[in-house]
DNA sequence: AATGAATGAGTCTTCATTCAT
DNA sequence: AATGAATGAAGACTCATTCAT
C-alpha cells in the first residue's frame, strides 16, 4: 500500500477533531462545562486523554473551538440583499430559519445558552459573541428606523431579547412551550 | 459570666447567615457557582471555612437558600384583589415591581440565569422554580382569557419568555440595555 | 433556700461526669471511637460542647476515663483466698462471673474489644490493660503449676486467649453463639 | 515512539497495585484504618495521592481489596479430600497452615481484628467474612459429628473462637505469646 | 457552670495536564 | 499518532478545641 498523502492525513485529523468536538458539545450541554471532565470526554470519544491534547491545547481551547465553530450559524438565515434597506420578508426568513434550527437542534441551543450564561465562560467568548450580536442589533435598528419607528434601537434590543427569551423557554420546556403559535406573535411585532 | 441568651445567639446567626448569603450571591453571580470556591466565599465574608458549615450544610445548600430566599420576591409585586378577574393595573404593578427588582439586584438574576442552564444544579431547584412559575402562567392565561384573547395560554407563555429574555439581556449588558424604554413596549402587549 | 454545699456540688458534678461517660461509652461502642465526634457526644448527653471540656481535658481523656473506670470489673469475680494456692472452685467462680457479666452487658465488652484492638487506642491503654492482664497470667500460671502441669505458663496464656476468643465471638454473634454450652468445655480444660 | 502495549500497562498496574496494598496493610495494621490518612499511604508508597485513586476508587475500596485479597488464604490450607468425611490430619494441616500464616503476616490479622470491631467498617466486610466463616463452622461441625461428639456444633464454635483468641493474643503480644507450644494444646482438643 | 460561635489544620477526593514509551 | 500512568494543586468538608459572653 502506498503511504497516505499529506491530504489524507489532514482529512483524518480534521474528522477526528470534529468528532471530539461533537462529543464534547453533547457532554457540555447535558452536564455543564465545569462538571464535564477531560477524562470523560476522551472516553466517550474513544480516544486517550493524551491524544486530546494533540488536537486541542486545553479544555478551554476545546470549548472555544466548539463555540466559535457554531456561533455563526445564527446568521446563516439572514439573507440581506441591501443592508441599508432590510425587507420585512428577509427578517421573517431569518426568524423562521432560526425557529427551524431551534426545533432541529435544541441541544445545540441548550449548550449555547448554558455556556454563554456561565459568567466564567462568557468572559472567554465575549468577543466572539459580540461579533455576532452587534451586527444583528444594527440591522434591526436600521429596519425599525426605516419603518419610521421613534425608538428603533430600543425596538431592536427588545426584539433580540425576546428571541433569546423564547429560545430559553423552549429548550427548557421543550414539550409544552407553544413555539409555533408564538411565531405569529413575533411577526406581529415587526 | 453567664452565657448569651438564645435570642442573642439567634441574632448573631441571622445576621451572619444573611451576610454569607450576600457575599456568596455576589461571587456566584460574577464568577459562577462551580468556579466559586468555598474558600473564597469564606475569605470574602471574613470568616473561616469551617464556620460556613456551621451555617449551611454544604455549598449546594448555601446556593439553595440563596435561590429560595430571593425567588418569592418575584411574586411579592403581584397584588391581586380578585384572582378570578385580574386587572390590567395589577399586571402593570407586577411588571414595574419586577423591573425595579431587576435593577436593584441584578446579581440575583445573573445567578438565576447562569444556574438555569447547569443541568446538575438546576435539578436541585426545579421544584422551587416551578412553584413560582406555574402560578404566573395561570394568572396571565386568565388575564388574556378574560380579555377575550383567542390564545390566552400562548400569550401568557410568550409574555413570560419575553420577561426572561429582557432580564437576561439586561443583566448581561447592564449599561447599555434600554430597560426603562423597554417597559412601555411590554405594557403595549397587555 | 440555702446555697448548695460543696458536697452537693461535687455530687452533681460526679453524676454528670458519669452520665457523659455512659453516653460516650454507648456511642463509642456502636460507632467506634474515631468516628464518634465530640459534638455528637455532647448532643446525646444533652450538654454543650464547651461543657464537655469542663469535665474532661480532651476526647482522648474521656476515653481513658471510661476504660480505666471499667477495666477492673473483670477482676471483681476473682475472689482468691490464698494467691499462692488458687482453688479450682475459685477459678470456676471467676469464669462464671465473667460469663454472667458478658451476658448482662455485652455492649460493654463490645466497647472494650473495639477500643482495645484499635492500635491507636491500644497504645493509650496498654499500661492499664497490662495491669489487669499480668496478674491474671500469673494466677493461672500458678494454678497450673500447682496442678503439676508441665507448661503452666503456656496453659495460662492458652486459657486467657480462649476467654477473649469466646467473648469476641459471643459479642459479634450474640444470638447464635452457644455461650452456656461452651462454659462446660472451658471447665474441662482446668 | 510507540505506546506501551496493553500487557505492559497491565504489568505496571498489577505491580503497583500490590505495592500500594502492602503499604496500606502495614499502615492500617500499625495505626488503624481511620487514623491512617491517604496522604501517608501515598507518601510511604512513594507515589502521589492522586495516583492512589487511579488504582482504587476510595480509601474504603482499598481496604476492601486488602481484606478480600487475604481472607481466602485462610481456606487455602484446608485440603479436604471428601467433605463428608474430614480426616483429623486434614484439620491439623489446616491449623498448621493458619498458624504459619499468622506468623508470616501478623499485620493482616492485626488489621482483621481491629476492623472486626469498628461497626462502620465491619458492615462493609460482613458478607465476605461470612463466606469464609460459615463453611468452617460447617466443616468442624461435621468433623465432630462423625467423631460421635454429642454437641458437634458447640465444639465447632468453641474451636473457632479459640482460633481467634489465639490469633488475637499472638498479634497483640507477638514476642511473648507461646504460639508454637499452644499448637499442641489445640491438637489435643480435636 | 454553661453556651455555641469560631477557628484552622487536616481529611478524602478530583482533575487538567504532562510525559515516558 | 497514541497510550495511560503519574503529578500536584485545588476542591469540599470535618472536627477537636478555644473563647467571649
Amino acid at each position: 500500500m502506498s503511504p497516505r498523502t499529506k491530504e489524507q492525513f489532514q482529512a483524518i485529523r480534521k474528522e477526528k477533531e470534529e468528532m471530539i468536538m461533537q462529543t464534547a458539545l453533547r457532554l457540555f450541554a447535558s452536564k455543564g462545562y465545569e462538571t464535564t471532565s477531560v477524562s470523560v470526554i476522551a472516553k466517550e470519544a474513544g480516544i486517550s486523554k493524551g491524544l486530546m491534547y494533540n488536537y486541542f491545547d486545553s479544555k478551554e481551547d476545546l470549548l472555544k473551538q466548539i463555540i466559535i465553530g457554531n456561533l455563526y450559524k445564527f446568521l446563516d438565515y439572514l439573507q440581506v440583499e441591501n443592508p441599508q434597506s432590510i425587507q420585512k420578508k428577509e427578517i421573517i426568513q431569518f426568524i423562521d430559519g432560526n425557529l427551524l434550527q431551534l426545533k432541529r437542534e435544541p441541544d445545540f441551543f441548550k449548550l449555547y445558552f448554558s455556556l454563554a450564561f456561565q459568567p466564567s465562560v462568557f468572559a472567554l467568548l465575549e468577543e466572539e459573541i459580540m461579533q455576532v450580536f452587534m451586527p444583528l442589533v444594527e440591522m434591526f435598528t436600521n429596519y425599525y428606523a426605516q419603518k419610521g419607528d421613534q425608538q428603533p434601537f430600543v425596538k431592536a434590543r427588545f426584539l433580540l431579547a425576546l428571541f433569546d427569551g423564547i429560545g430559553l423557554h423552549y429548550v427548557m420546556d421543550i414539550h409544552s412551550f407553544p413555539l409555533d403559535e408564538t411565531r405569529d406573535l413575533i411577526i406581529n411585532l415587526l
